[in-house]
DNA sequence: ATGAAAGCGCTAACAA
DNA sequence: TTGTTAGCGCTTTCAT
């Protein structure tokens, strides 16, 4: 059968079958049944419908449902192993609902999160996932008012449930992990081992940090703040911040803490000037995993958030028709130097 | 103010400012002018607009316009650092221009891009960029039915024009590099140098194992079937290929060509399984950037993509209303061990 | 310089 | 078992 050139519409369907519109309507969005259309009728106009190359008019449907059939997300960004990661599982349960995913990077900027959440609402989004926000609660004060149903992933609100990873237990195995492995040298632990990359101001890297000064704390006494540089995500500052570092200690330090991958390509554009001997004494711990880099030529250890927990643990609360400020806490994982886990990728694929 | 429960509309202010709906509707998407509405009225209305939080609803927009200020991409997947870049870089160019990005991964699945592209079609998406689609022509009669302006990146189609990295060039390049950077051993070079990864159906796959042979004539004369493994872009057939490659010719070989981050990702798999010192006479050649890989500890050189210009060049593509199948090569980069560059995000954060 | 009114494609209440 | 009808919120033509 010829397609026509315009997208064909209920009318078009109903004009040839000799239905009227409600019928043809029912007949495809699945509630025939309901209505009491004769199989038989709903059949030819599927028939009719299939031949022809129709697809529902979301837009249409939308506004007269007051819903889209759209979910969205928003994350701090696209590009990073992990927030990529988050995007791949989220897609794959809202496909599993019939929803379409719309994913967008806000470059954690408070201003550019509330103008995207403006704009996703405009289009009408079901629901929404909040990943990373710099300020969640703005952002659930804007929901809320048009009664969205959300929630916080990666950093807590208090004004919606969120799911986040254990940050301080994190990142306490992890510094202990640092200090197990970290070569042992005359000194006062205090002028060895340092916190690299984050902002302080962020949930999850005060977390982390806590539980960096925590877990030191418990074998060698107080940490000095000197030992913490946490002033931005730029990779480019912690650039700047380990160049300075490495400068007033006199060499690499024995054990670092990175606080993302983000931070360690920082990390790394400082390293990547120094001859590949002065790295024999030095051992990084990276909150956050890429298989790339626990080969590196010295070793790496580093923390594997359980994205499909963080994002299953979200739709289940959406399910569950849960709104109060409660939050839920995953485990990480320690990952060893030269570890490759398979990627979300390839346990999505379906067929 | 205090703002409504329900979202306002168009008819919310026209009782309150007592203009007409038609001319909010003017005073608030930008029309005033042309349909000269006094300024002060405007003015009173975008005023009052702005205290009661009005959006427009995109649906009804759309739903009369025909248009709904979204724009589609779909790409194979969201977790890999090549496809996010290009995530990134597009959704910056979308913002800049208004647009909403809607960005979709179809997991290099035929029906499952089919599929995406009807859902996105239904929601009236103005134009869309087709990322490494693995049947890009099927996709372009669907979109050409309906007059969709649509273009292809990363894989050519013959039905749309395309922008695609020069991966003969690249390769090309790459396989010299490793060459001429490869432990000289005794030996016929044909048994030296493998290439694994990716699909030898996929046109990209393709030109780069042309580039891979050439660069080897060149200078050896021909290559072997045996060379090369190209039957899947899952990192576990790599794992397999590489893992029953170095059984046979009992080693490590002195060269490989790496399809891609997701085949290293495979490959590595199998090295973690191997001790450190068996690298002495190995390097590796990567199809695709990762900052990580490229202090690995044996040397790694790499490809990479001008991601900024393939999306560049679409949406230029798509300004200057091309619709005939020319196909825009975009050189690629060589990258050598130990370079970071610095990411998409750092660049594309405005304020 | 502005208002009235039609209609985009669909759903759902009501009528038959 | 099916048809009629009234909108959803917006844009746009035509009238004033």
């Amino acid at each position: 059968m010829k397609r026509p050139a315009r997208k064909s519409t209920i009318y078009d369907i109903a004009q040839r079958t000799g239905a009227s519109p409600s019928t043809v309507s029912a007949a495809l969005n699945g509630t025939w049944q309901k209505r009491r259309i004769k199989e038989s009728t709903a059949l030819e106009v599927q028939k009719l419908a299939a031949d022809l190359g129709y697809t529902t008019n979301m837009q249409a449907r939308g506004l007269r449902s007051a819903r889209s059939g759209l979910i969205g997300m928003i994350l701090p960004a696209h590009f990073n192993r992990y927030f990529s990661s988050l995007s791949q599982i989220f897609e794959a349960h809202a496909r599993a609902r019939g929803l379409c995913p719309v994913i967008v990077s806000t470059l954690r900027d408070a201003e550019e999160e509330r103008r995207t959440v403006e704009t996703l609402i405009s289009y009408a989004i079901d629901s929404l996932f909040i990943v990373g926000a710099s300020n969640p609660d703005a952002l659930s004060d804007i929901c809320t008012a048009i009664n969205l149903r959300h929630i916080n992933i990666d950093l807590p609100g208090t004004k919606a449930p969120s799911v986040v990873s254990d940050n301080y237990s994190g990142a306490k195995i992890l510094t202990r992990e640092i200090m197990r492995l970290m070569p042992k040298v005359p000194g006062r632990l205090g002028e060895q081992i340092y916190f690299i990359g984050g902002a302080y101001w962020d949930n999850a890297t005060a977390e982390r940090i806590r539980g960096f000064k925590d877990a030191i704390a418990e074998q060698h006494g107080e940490v000095t703040e000197a030992q913490v540089f946490a002033n931005s995500y730029e990779p480019s500052a912690s650039t700047t911040d380990v160049r300075e570092l490495c400068e007033r200690i006199g060499g690499i330090p024995a054990g670092i803490f990175v606080n993302s991958t983000f931070a360690f390509e920082g990390v790394l554009k400082y390293f990547s000037t120094l001859p590949v001997e002065s790295f024999r004494n030095t051992i990084v711990g990276c909150y956050d995993y890429d298989p790339f880099a626990t080969f590196m030529h010295f070793p790496v250890i580093m923390i594997r958030q359980n994205v499909e927990e963080l994002i299953a643990q979200g739709f289940r609360i959406l399910d569950e028709h849960i709104t109060d400020s409660r939050v839920i806490l995953i485990e990480p994982e320690l990952v060893h130097p030269r570890s490759i886990y398979s990627s979300p990728h390839e346990t999505l694929r379906r067929h």
